[in-house]
DNA sequence: GCACACCCTGTAGCCGCTACAGGGTCAAGT
DNA sequence: ACTTGACCCTGTAGCGGCTACAGGGTGTGC
């Protein structure tokens, strides 16, 4: 298949199958004579991998390692167990922090009293002084 | 005073206060005979509101806006308020995206019994499917 | 007169794409 | 045979918000 019908499968952008050709992580195909790429199942299940991977937040360097797990299939997978763990400590790690912004920005939503000017919003007053920053308020 | 010194009252990078005059979010200041940029405390308020603004994660054209209703002071705060109701938004929409992504992670990291082959681990065999995804977990 | 901290401009890099420009190829229709 | 239009190619630039140089100039204290 092409590149056109590859990406559509892969529910993805053409453009980004050649970029992650041109960036390592997708091998590259055999060639038509027109210069045309063209794929097979395994290149589609390959960009698949990537792309499932992509959706679960992993960055493109991790989903390479990912990869060269999956092509020593003997290996011991603790490395894969370790990669999720870290994926699991980011998104935690970056839920605390929305977590503690969202109440930042609520507590400053609630210092404007409707229809006010600029100069007497509790908003714009506020935005001068650096956030009151509780330590850590999402665990505890 | 110089660009180091600001910098450092506002705890930020020089390089990122001079990033913020070449976008057009602080005003151009004064220069010495030398070339060097001399700065006054209304400058520094500015880099401290927008530094501020940042670390609540408002994107620069958002805090441009800000700067605009700053800068007419007389006017009706109700755009301030509107545009802190998109940061909430927008946080809670991100935390949302997130929880589903850990519950995700989470499942994926539990099909893993440990000491395993990579080609028998349970995650790197779901790695090959689209992960199940629950409509929107952390609204119900 | 020298060292060293600081400042200047301009450019390139980070990430993961996205969006062109400027061209070639192919298949169907007339 | 010719045209249309969908697809493909390479290469480059842009997004956001910095960060990190290179290669130079300035200021200050000893």
């Amino acid at each position: 298949m092409r590149i056109g019908e590859l990406a559509k499968q892969a529910g993805c952008d053409v453009e980004t199958v050649r970029y992650y050709e041109r960036d390592g992580l997708l091998a590259k195909p055999e060639r038509e004579i027109s210069g045309y790429r063209n794929y097979n199942t395994l290149h589609l299940a390959d960009l698949q991998f990537v792309r499932h991977c992509r959706s679960l937040g992993m960055k493109l360097a991790e989903i390479k390692v990912l990869m060269n797990f999956r092509s020593s299939p003997d290996g011991d997978c603790a490395g894969v167990n370790a990669l999720l763990d870290v994926q699991i400590v980011r998104v935690e790690e970056q839920m605390a922090a929305m977590s503690l912004l969202k109440e930042q920005l609520i507590a400053l939503r609630n210092k404007c009293e409707h229809r006010r000017t600029n100069k007497e919003c509790g908003i714009m007053q506020s935005l001068n002084y650096a956030v009151q920053v509780r330590k850590c308020p999402c665990h505890r």
